[in-house]
RNA sequence: GGGCUUGUGGCUUAGCUUGGACAUAGCGCCGGGCUUCUAACCCGGAUGUCGGGGGUUCGAAUCCCCCCAGGCCCGCCA
């Protein structure tokens, strides 16, 4: 894999050349060709108007010039004008190439970048138990973790642990004054979020508890060891509880960061003095900086007047770490932190630091309004695990009666993640959306065990093949159409690790799916002979491993029978 | 009030950054296909003022301006 490049890329790119040579534009509007061709130049109306002649005509003319460019020549591509549109059709020798780069295993895999990048996601303080809405992010944040990966990149996933908020502070209260006890059966996270939701109510009907939830997090903000040892503790609880819900959604961590840490290990005030030299700060009754010149309404406060630090001067000592130990730095967050995070990239770039990349994603709300742990509405992510799981297993057992409860179980679990990370990755992270019960537990049509399906139904006719010998030949428009999907991948996984928009890969995987199911319903295999058994064996072989590296790149177990 | 963002068939959704040839798919609806490699599948059909209005352009879902509607944000919270 080490030298393997993209044979679509490497034949696009000489056309661009050649396309550069024959007209003088830098611009030669290289596009898809859709059903008409390969790839298409829409350059000739651009020339039309300067050159004052038909785009027509000079579509015809940029074409014989082309076809006796010997750069072209040797791409085996043919070029035909279709009135003013360039068409270019490649022959099948950059399919074959493809083919022979996906039957291998880590297919799409490129080549180390030596850049390194750390990937901050799901972060969700730790007050209760991780919501649809929490997933949402652990799930991009994870998918593009391992597209990350597998684009070649050096990469550190990190979770910030929020663990001195006022969120805390009410838990903590909650333990010492309310009941608490650990309830039979009950996880960690959802007792914490029992006795938040219990302690926000009393201060609802008690104002003045907000006095002794005042000072624990004063207490812990000036180090009061009683006072940590608490907050930690409950933490801690929580992240444990956190720890089987990401482990069931196949999601992981490198590094656990505690903000905390920030306050102990003195950044937080290093970069409080660095601020303070600003000429945009303020530093009055509170250290704030103004950030008007550069479209901020708001004051950006880092200190209160009382000399304690906010979250954001904590976040801003957590994104100096990372920029000077990271090439590129990432987080995944909410769109309500749009404001404060893009004050924190400007506040970098003052500074003269690298600013972090973001990827927003928009809310997941409930039919009947937002979520709030606080009020207690919410669908948690582990009920919705524990439904689809039930929900799949009686589907396994309608479906494969003969298999084993051990089997069945195993698969069920398997198709359920499918189901929940698919129905989250489809959609783009710029639109926000309504949880739906009936569309999460949908196993079929767009979904990721309908992905699932194919590779298995790749999987069985392999296993039913025996030995065959690969035989890299394309022959009908099944096989071709095929092979063009497959081709794609490598190049799919550069754009999403470019774009930030892990739904393509989602998107790519599906169309992967559909193209195959097409194939196997008009091409015979196993009942083909000889040279055409062994053609389309190596087509399914290819497509097998494309899907399972699509799968896994997901995040999605590429089973082998379902 | 200001800022950000979304608006695509009855419902969900791709395409918008980088303008190009009949706007992508799924659900639902109508009609077909399992003694044939896994029917969690496939094939065909109906369904669209790409929120509305202007503009730029040979060409706009895509770029610009205005308007409408929904979401989010504007704290010495995190």
């Amino acid at each position: 894999m080490e030298d393997y490049q993209d044979p679509l890329n490497k034949r696009k790119n000489i056309i661009v050349k050649v396309l550069q040579e024959s007209t003088g534009e830098q611009d030669v509007q290289l596009v898809d060709g859709g059903e008409h061709a390969d790839l298409a130049s829409t350059v000739a109306f651009t020339l039309a108007k300067k050159q004052k002649t038909s785009p027509v005509q000079i579509a015809q003319n940029l074409v014989a010039i082309i076809s006796n460019n010997p750069g072209f020549q040797a791409t085996g591509a043919r070029t035909v004008a279709k009135g003013p549109y360039i068409n270019f059709t490649l022959d099948t020798s950059y399919l074959i190439e493809s083919l022979q780069a996906a039957v291998q295993p880590g297919y799409g895999s490129h080549k180390k970048k030596g850049i390194r990048v750390v990937l901050e996601h799901t972060s969700a303080n730790p007050n209760g138990p991780l919501h649809v809405g929490h997933i949402r992010n652990s799930i991009i944040g994870d998918t593009l973790a391992r597209v990350f990966r597998k684009a070649g990149y050096g990469l550190e996933v990190q979770y910030y642990v929020n663990d001195m908020g006022r969120q805390i502070a009410i838990v903590v209260w909650g333990f010492d004054n309310l009941d608490s006890a650990l309830r039979e059966g009950e996880k960690e996270d959802a007792h914490i979020a029992r006795v938040y939701i219990a302690a926000n109510r009393e201060i609802e009907k008690d104002p003045s508890i907000t006095q002794q939830v005042n000072t624990l997090m004063q207490l812990v903000e000036h180090g009061d060891p009683v006072t940590m040892k608490k907050f930690r503790r409950e933490v801690s609880r929580c992240l444990d509880g956190f720890a089987v819900t990401l482990k069931d959604l196949n999601v992981s961590h490198d590094r656990f960061v505690w903000e905390s840490d920030f306050i102990r290990n003195g950044y937080t005030d290093r970069i409080i003095a660095m601020i303070k030299k600003l000429p945009q700060t303020q530093d009055e009754e509170t250290l704030a900086l103004d950030l008007k010149e550069f479209g901020f309404g708001n004051k950006y406060v880092i200190r209160r007047s009382d000399g304690t630090s906010v979250y954001a001067a904590r976040d801003l000592a957590y994104h100096d770490w990372k920029a000077a130990n990271f090439d590129r730095v990432i987080d995944v967050l909410g769109a309500d932190h749009k404001l404060i995070a893009s004050q924190l990239q400007c506040t970098m770039k003052l500074l003269g630091k690298k600013a972090p990349e973001i990827v927003h994603f928009e809310f997941v709300s409930l039919p009947e309004g937002s979520m709030s742990t606080r009020a207690g509405k919410f669908v948690s992510a582990d009920d919705l695990i524990t439904e689809i799981r039930k929900r799949a297993f009686d589907e396994v057992t309608v479906r494969r009666p003969e298999l084993d409860e051990e089997m069945r179980k195993s698969i069920a679990q398997s198709v359920g993640l499918a189901a929940i990370r698919y129905d989250i990755i489809k959609v783009t992270p710029e639109k926000s959306t309504v949880f739906d019960w009936k569309e999460a537990l949908d196993f079929e049509r767009q979904s990721g065990p309908y992905i699932q399906y194919a590779h298995a139904r790749a999987c069985s006719i392999l296993a039913k093949a025996g030995t065959f010998s690969l035989c890299y030949e394309l022959k009908t428009d099944q096989e071709i159409a095929l092979a063009r999907q497959i081709a794609k991948f490598p190049s799919v996984i550069e754009k999403v690790a470019a774009e930030l928009h892990p739904h393509v890969l989602a998107t790519y995987s599906r169309e992967l799916a559909d193209t195959f199911n097409t194939f196997y319903h008009y091409e015979q295999v196993l009942k083909s002979e000889g040279n055409t058994r062994d053609r389309r064996l190596t087509l399914v072989r290819a497509v097998q491993n494309t899907l399972k590296e699509s799968l896994e790149t997901l995040g999605i177990d590429a089973i082998s029978t379902m």
